[in-house]
DNA sequence: CGCCTAATTTGACACTGTCAAGATTCAGTA
DNA sequence: TACTGAATCTTGACAGTGTCAAATTAGGCG
């Protein structure tokens, strides 16, 4: 502890100021809003000046964009030890896993979530390359294991995989937006309404 | 003409201005984005003093939210016309017709859409009854149609009506609000994602 | 006409993002 | 070890922003 420079105020020089601002955007975004954000109260809480952030990034865009960037690693990590651990488990079991997976991660990682799938982000142009091919991995992994599938006779012969894979990010997408934004009328229904969009994805993905 | 006073400068009071505001708000989200919007600027463009909107509206937020409330009333008021004039169709064709009507509107008037179903209101204190009433209401008529219909045995006996709405409900969001956001990789294909949905819904409607 | 109320304005305050110029520290080379 | 260039951080400044309070103006009604 006493060799972190994380929080020692001592030194010019932050050393890890980067990371602890992410950390700290992170942080803020979850506990007290979206609006409760700003530069300048993000540099103090941190304990440094107020355009000490904008030698690491370029724009506040930029700073939420590498914040988003954070988000899509653990999210591809958390779907794909979904997948993994449920090696065994039959294709409906698993379906529904991967649904309540995602749903999860959304509503109790919504700081990352609105994030990366905001609209600011998609338009900004701070939307590197490698963060663009970090934000489709998951996607493009559904579709490749869905043409696996198919290829083995598993699932639907007349079923296009990408089409397939959209509609299910929508639905996906769709309750995790619902919830998070505290628009359904009851949020302790989330569990049913996972299983139902789960039973409705494996039907049309037998066919 | 002459007698409009929407665009008449010379009377010091305005006449018109509540109204005036909700179409140049809207106007102005339309074309320059949320980004460009303030207060002052929309104060500025329809010829009045930074505080004026001020004695129409509490704060900005409110202002937000009666624009939304007009968007709720042209999206009922869409989804309405689709049922009505879809009457002798087929189920599976007007379930085709209602989700192409739905993200179509959706991407066609972001503006509104944007609003209607953006975190902002829904945690806000200027939700008014009437309002949530209102943004309620396509919601309540979907149910409402879906137990008629089991009722006369025209869909499956064991699906539960409501559950079903907000899966629909969550997949049409979640298909308009990749498109709006520019996150679909192809935004041509937005015709052929919309079909494969209705299929899945209509084939999860039947059972 | 005169008054009351609603509509509008000006002034002010505490914020915000961001740029430019200066100060400080670190790392490496001679 | 001393020096130098680059990286990092700070202070000062500017144009915006939302919003409140107090003053001003106008319209409608007696």
């Amino acid at each position: 502890m006493a060799t972190t420079r994380s929080t020692d105020k001592t030194t010019y020089h932050h050393g890890d100021l980067k990371a602890v601002l992410l950390d700290e955007t992170a942080r803020i975004l979850r506990d007290e809003g979206e609006s409760a954000l700003s530069l300048r109260r993000l540099a103090a809480n941190v304990g440094v000046s107020r355009t000490a952030p904008y030698h690491h990034f370029k724009d506040k865009q930029s700073l939420l964009s590498a914040v988003a960037e954070e988000g899509f690693i653990r999210f591809n990590r958390t779907m794909k030890a979904v997948l993994e651990q449920g090696r065994g488990k039959g294709g409906e079991q698993l379906m529904l896993e991967y649904v309540k997976a995602y749903v999860d991660f959304a509503v109790n990682n919504s700081e990352y979530y609105d994030l990366m799938y905001g609209s600011q982000l998609w338009r900004s142009a701070s939307l590197t390359s490698t963060l663009l091919s970090s934000a489709r991995s998951t996607l493009r992994a559904d579709v490749e294991r869905l043409q696996g599938l198919q290829a083995r006779g598993l699932i639907s012969q007349t079923l296009d995989p990408l089409r397939f894979t959209q509609v299910a990010w929508g639905l996906l997408h769709g309750i995790s937006r619902l919830l998070i934004d505290g628009i359904y009328t009851d949020p302790a229904s989330a569990t049913s309404i996972c299983e139902t969009a789960a039973e409705m994805l494996w039907q049309k993905l037998r066919e």
